[in-house]
DNA sequence: CAAACCTTGACACATCGATGCTAAGGTTGG
DNA sequence: CCAACCTTAGCATCGATGTGTCAAGGTTTG
């Protein structure tokens, strides 16, 4: 059977098996089951849980935040809705660093092709 | 001096005053001030505190969720960084409910449109 | 000036998020 | 079969959210 087990994930992605399971049950990293129910954790669940550990720790977000990113990308009508009500108040671009805006442009091309396809 | 103190506004908005202290602190909704330090909340602050009490009730969010979309729109290194994540989760398109992706794909154009200009 | 506001700050409390640990019971592999 | 693993469920803790209330002190206005 492939597929490292919780405690073999645990040690590799630095989350505690305890944690695993909580990011399970919020939704964010559902690993599939071997027949007698033991949780098989592949490349990429092992991945996005080394990416998840930095994504939290590099901007200081919880985890609730990511399963928030997530419930909109699942639910358009969310995600119009929270960008209807953030449009009405005020823009201030000088509160965007610069490094960040210059980002911001020069990807924002690609970032809508990304959108239409 | 135009503009209601916080408790008129609390009255015609729903909230508490308590709860509009809370809310400028976190971000979302900081009216002006007269000179003697008094909040003035302004034609667009009552409306905006009005459709902020829809949006958390009608989709089941906390403040601290529209904190973080906020955030997201503010820091676009931020914001590129979850929908970099969340594009390494496998895409399940039938977790999306119909209606919800109906309206996705009819509004998918102005979206485009609006987040150009 | 005095009543009725406003401000910040603090104490209080319920709920929730994030974690650890333990218990009771099934699975697996030598 | 037995040690070493896995599962769910539950209790326990600690910090953060959300919300009320009260105190000490400025402001406004009749």
């Amino acid at each position: 059977m492939d597929g490292l087990t919780i405690n073999e994930a645990a040690e590799t992605t630095g989350w505690s098996p305890r944690m695993l399971r909580y990011i399970e049950r919020s939704g964010l990293i559902e690993p599939r089951r071997s027949p007698a129910g033991y949780r098989l954790y592949g490349a990429g669940e092992l991945q996005r849980l080394r990416t998840l550990r930095e994504l939290l720790a590099e901007h200081d977000m919880s985890l609730g935040d990511v399963g928030f990113a997530l419930r909109q990308q699942r639910e358009p009508a969310l995600q119009q809705a929270v960008e209807a009500w953030l449009q009405t108040t005020p823009r201030r671009p000088e509160d965007v660093p610069a490094g960040d805006w210059l980002r911001w442009e020069q990807t924002k091309h690609e970032r809508l092709l990304a959108a239409i396809t």
